[in-house]
DNA sequence: TGAGATTTGTACGTATGTATA
DNA sequence: GTATACATACGTACAAATCTC
């Protein structure tokens, strides 16, 4: 796959500030005969840096690079980046058990009431801070052979590559919340204090959920940018 | 651009319930042939499909089509479907009037503290309800021909097709917030009640800043669903 | 279980259109 | 107006995943 190798090539200069913000690439052309592609596949490589916000072009102008805050990392990065995110950060394992589902679980797994699901709580340190609360469930017929230390690891990861099940989709859903006093001791902020709370419903093939999870940010703030 | 015809030919049986959720579009080369464009065209509409999640494929398998969860609207569409959008539904015009730039927005903008803008807030309605609160500013100096008529339609179509600029990006900033009593009594909701707010600020080429918005939604869930 | 057919994915070449400088 | 640069479109060939018999 050549132009997954230009794009990361590409992505990798940006990425360590070799340009700076608003600089112009060079030509399709010259980027072409560079990385010894063809102009198509060169094509293919900027399309995805510009999915992902990396850089923009316009027609008749050039390829510009993006500035950081286009790109940086958020909590609604695609599903595949969450996927293969080798720098998992540090998850701490608040607490792992089995528990039966409840009728509202039941009803997300599409099983009967009382069957079994993995049940974990996690806290992810960014930069040495407590910012991330996690709540996960996921059913227990699906992922036999998990255990607790996978939880300390990419999750998403085992998934699909120990567990060997095919994710299809992640639909995720914002609100707002108001911390209670467990959370705010755990995140170091007040009770009371409004954060932001993402639920993900996590699905294989054939709408088959394979991990509700509820994420409870101690920012209240999510930004993405969305270009023309 | 004939792939764009293709896209909204499939993208509009899509829309009209045509295709069960989870069935299978014909292969591409049918297709093809069924619009009479060439295979790499017609996977240039899928492509465009894929990325606003109305399909999604699976080499080897086919074109799927998803559940209108996966694709329908919400506040955080690309900028282009924010200007083009035809069925800007109806914009209740609350306030408008200009003012001077104090020391948070003169920085925004990039303008002398003093400086005039325009700032207006108006309300949107959804399926009859009161659905989401927006309070506006954006500098004189960028839309003389700017006027409170203007505000009942799309702003940013008047942006790029009257007053002639380019829009380049659009920065969103999602958060959560408890509402006071005007805009509980405006949303029809409890003072207190928590809800997101959506900040946008949109950008002209070379990081020229057009228009700041504070979208206060009634709702306190906004969802998104991103494919493997 | 395995071989073959089907289907999407990748890659190259080429020509022309269109916006920008 | 001219040159440059990205955008669109067609054709072709082969690779890789999936499905079917």
């Amino acid at each position: 796959m050549k132009y997954i190798e230009v794009y990361q090539a590409i992505k990798a200069d940006i990425v360590a500030g070799t340009y700076p913000a608003w600089s112009q690439l060079d030509g399709e052309h010259a980027l072409s005969s560079q990385f010894g592609v063809s102009r198509p596949t060169l094509r293919k490589a900027i399309e995805k840096l510009k999915q992902e916000s990396f850089v923009h072009s316009r027609q008749g102008s050039g390829i510009f690079v993006n500035p950081p805050e286009f790109y940086q990392d958020n909590n609604l990065t695609s599903i595949s980046e969450r996927i293969n995110k080798d720098t998992d950060l540090k998850n701490i394992v608040l607490e792992f058990s089995q528990t039966q589902a409840n009728e509202l679980l039941a009803q997300k797994f599409r099983l009967e009431e009382g069957a079994p699901l993995y049940h974990f709580k996690r806290m992810r340190i960014i930069n040495g801070e407590p910012s991330i609360l996690e709540e996960t469930w996921m059913p227990v017929a699906l992922f036999p052979t998990f255990t607790e230390a996978h939880c300390e690891q990419s999750v998403l990861h085992f998934v699909e590559h120990s567990a060997g099940h095919n994710i299809s989709h992640d639909a995720k859903t914002i609100s707002g919340k108001a911390l209670n006093e467990k959370e705010a001791f755990l995140l170091r902020a007040e009770p009371g204090h409004i954060s932001l709370c993402i639920q993900h419903h996590v699905y294989l093939l054939h709408s088959v959920l394979a991990q509700y999870t509820v994420e409870t940010l101690v920012s209240n703030e999510l930004t993405t940018v969305s270009i023309r």
